[in-house]
DNA sequence: AGTGGTTATGTTATTAAATAACACGGACGT
DNA sequence: ACGTCCGTGTTATTTAATAACATAACCACT
């Protein structure tokens, strides 16, 4: 998130999430499931949600540490499970994650598909649900985004692999 | 295109593009443009072509002369031009490009958003025109694709950047 | 408590992906 | 011929991610 493309103002970088409610209920959530939210996954959890933005691996390893740096695998192993528990989301067009906006819980158990706009400028992500691209240019619109390339991949088995 | 989630037979990553017409195509557009198909942006974009399924860059670097690797700028310059030609599209999730289903091409000079069914198995993606994702499924079904995830990302320029 | 299986972490090293920076050369208009 | 733009060649470096293997924590069962 530190790469700007312009020299303007970024102060509306600012998001306000409830850092400490976010990592009662994942704890919940993994309680729930059967799984464990050990020291580096909440480190992880904890240090995506205080980020404005999208955050790059390499920073979570820099800053996990108050001393020095984790090392990559810690790092990677935390992001793949909060990913899988529907807590964070991975941006694949930034090779950066962000705190999913509205994460599995206790009740609700899903991990659902996201959608997101990403501004080239500030680096800030909106995730917006959404279910057909005319949408994303519509909600776009409404909250005054210009959309310059809209990436579509769905992952999954072809009819042979099957 | 080379990893392999089964050991099963993987005989249908066959595609058929007439490669030579594809390149004779691209380079009219090219004149039509004001642009210039140099030599490493034209065997950039023969490898793509000649490829089954998506191509790494390093594929690229790789094959790009007989003898010896390229350099990894000349490759990825000449992924670039041929992405905003509208030549090929860079497939986030994977780190891959592949060659356009449907090229930009002198009468119509656009570059569209495509969606890509990318199987794990195989490693061969589908490029569909798709204008909703309920449609994604719904084609994926006509396909017999089944999705795992979605990955939908719009790039542009947010209310305060603009 | 002891044992064995499973799951997560620590650690070292390596591989993969992409770009920065600068020098050189060719195309083209004037 | 001259300067300028654009593209390429080249060296080096940065950034991103994973492999492989050893160790430790957790849990269920006895």
């Amino acid at each position: 998130m530190t790469q700007h493309a312009c020299d303007h103002d970024h102060s509306h970088d600012t998001t306000t999430i409830n850092v400490d409610a976010r990592l009662k209920a994942a704890e919940a959530l993994c309680v729930a499931s059967g799984e464990r939210l050990t020291a580096p996954r909440l480190r992880t959890y904890e240090l995506i949600l205080g980020n404005n933005g999208p955050m790059k691996a390499y920073d979570v390893i820099d800053r996990f540490h108050p001393e020095g740096a984790a090392k990559p695998p810690t790092v990677y192993r935390a992001l793949s499970f909060l990913e899988q528990m529907g807590l964070i989301h991975r941006i694949e067009s930034l090779n950066a994650f962000v705190a999913c906006a509205t994460p599995a819980n206790v009740d609700h158990h899903h991990t659902h598909t996201a959608a997101f706009l990403l501004c080239d400028c500030c680096g800030q992500s909106e995730e917006i649900a959404t279910l057909s691209l005319a949408d994303i240019e519509h909600q776009a619109q409404h909250l005054g985004f210009e959309v310059k390339h809209i990436t579509v991949e769905a992952k999954g088995r072809c009819k042979t692999c099957r």
